[in-house]
DNA sequence: AAAAAAC
């Protein structure tokens, strides 16, 4: 079978009405994990898909699925669910459920998804009439099962997308609960995931039995479609080089991580302010902030979307020609999940990352993750000596800051100050704030083509 | 150390 790949759904075993809305919706030919999984999974078995995103996973685990279900024609009584579907993050919850939507329609399922940032009430009235499929992100999920909303003693299906991202403390707890209150007998169990940690073992080992494993390209190595470079620069000059990267395409699009939710907010407004056409999401925007950043920018509404890693994973958006990676991750990993939103259905793309000299050392860790370097396109490599002090300065401010945090709240009565006003510097030799380093408070021009020089070399 | 996921 492994030897001769179909060339259409037509022999997988698939409901026929699953078969007409996949050509209604111009889906001809499965993709190699499709071709692999579907029959496997019609026939009731365990899966590990090891595959990036973009290789047609929702199909592979949802067609199968649905099929079976159709098969089973079993209505699910109140509050109980047939399948479910965990995804890490909302705007994955909302795509999956998109898609199985459309592959469901006019079948005997009805296909449900919650997830937080909208009202319980009205998630937990809909589950009270039952529901075949439900797509939920953790948190959500929990708290419907705290409110006894939701019944998954008959849930004979499992399904973790972006599994290796459930393995984070956070998720692991709310992932242990879930699973607990699921059959431990029958139930069919499919995991997905585009790299494998060691502790990925363990997962399936828990939750796996006897598992089919579909492995498409391998794990942990970025696209050979995606044209990557790393531009070594000062932390001070990145916005400006930012903007010079954008100013060369600005018709084309482009998704900037950054590494925090604050400096990601900055960040997109400074390129607000410099003109640029630019949405920006993370964990801290409202869900609806979250939905119309995303549907702007994969409308092309706006060509520059700032994101933190809450867009790293899965996210199918089509025609990105440019990934930066304004910080790098500090979680190896996930540069090949940013990188992998360019380069989707056959396109090519470009992904530059941006390195300072802190971040020398992320940099090697990512390298060392895919097992190959990647070709230096810009600035210069800092010595070892500058990046280590700078790694080590970066270090300390991060703890600085963390004992600020803690520190914060109600403190002993002893040298108390007046509220919002800092202490005196036992050497107050700070000149007064200046209008040059006054911050990004209100006028600040563009800045000029030329880049201040030097300032990574130390 | 940060982000995500619940109010």
């Amino acid at each position: 079978m492994k030897d001769k790949p179909l060339k259409d759904f037509e022999n997988l075993g698939l409901a026929p009405i699953l078969l007409e809305n996949l050509r209604r919706l111009g889906m001809t030919s499965p993709t190699p994990i499709q071709a692999h999984a579907i029959p496997s999974v019609v026939a009731g078995r365990d899966l590990l898909g090891l595959a990036q995103t973009g290789t047609g996973k929702t199909a592979a685990f949802g067609l199968p699925m649905l099929t079976r279900i159709i098969a089973q024609n079993r209505r699910p009584e109140a509050r109980q669910i047939r399948a479910l579907v965990l995804a890490p993050t909302r705007e994955l919850a909302n795509q999956i459920s998109e898609s199985l939507n459309a592959y469901a329609e006019g079948a005997p399922v009805r296909v449900f998804r919650v997830v937080g940032g909208a009202s319980i009430n009205v998630q937990a009235q809909r589950l009270q009439r039952g529901v075949d499929v439900l797509i939920a992100t953790p948190g959500r999920l929990i708290d419907l099962m705290d409110r006894r909303a939701i019944d998954l003693s008959q849930t004979g299906y499992l399904v973790l997308d972006e599994a290796d991202q459930m393995l984070d403390i956070g998720f692991i707890h709310a992932l242990r609960r879930i699973a607990r209150a699921l059959p431990q007998e029958d139930r069919q169990t499919l995991m997905f995931s585009a790299t494998m940690p060691k502790l990925m073992n363990d997962l399936c080992a828990e939750y796996l039995t006897d598992p089919v494993r579909v492995e498409v390209a391998p794990p942990g190595r970025a696209a050979e479609r995606i044209d990557q470079g790393v531009h070594f620069v000062s932390q001070g000059d990145k916005a400006a080089l930012l903007a010079e990267y954008l100013s060369a395409h600005t018709d084309e699009k482009a998704v900037v991580f950054g590494r925090t939710k604050h400096g990601a907010d900055k960040l997109g407004k400074l390129l607000d302010r410099w003109g640029f056409s630019v949405a920006s999401i993370h964990g801290n925007k409202s869900q609806g902030q979250r939905e119309r950043a995303l549907a702007a920018f994969r409308d092309g509404e706006v060509k520059v979307l700032v994101a933190t890693d809450v867009a790293a994973r899965g996210l199918d958006i089509p025609l990105v020609e440019h990934v930066y990676n304004y910080d790098l991750p500090n979680v190896p990993e996930n540069y090949v999940h940013r990188i992998g939103r360019t380069a989707r259905a056959g396109r090519s793309g470009r992904a530059v990352a941006f390195c300072a000299p802190a971040e020398v050392v992320d940099l090697r860790a990512i390298e060392a993750a895919m097992k190959s370097r990647i070709p230096v396109i810009g600035g210069e490599a800092p010595s070892a000596e500058v990046a280590a002090a700078a790694t080590a300065a970066l270090r300390q401010s991060r703890r600085n800051a963390q004992q600020a945090r803690s520190g914060g709240g109600p403190r002993p009565a002893k040298a108390a100050t007046p509220s919002g006003q800092k202490p005196a510097k036992p050497k107050a030799a700070k000149p007064a704030r200046s209008a040059a380093n006054a911050g990004n408070g209100g006028g600040e021009a563009r800045p000029s083509r030329k880049r201040r020089g030097g300032a990574a070399r130390g």
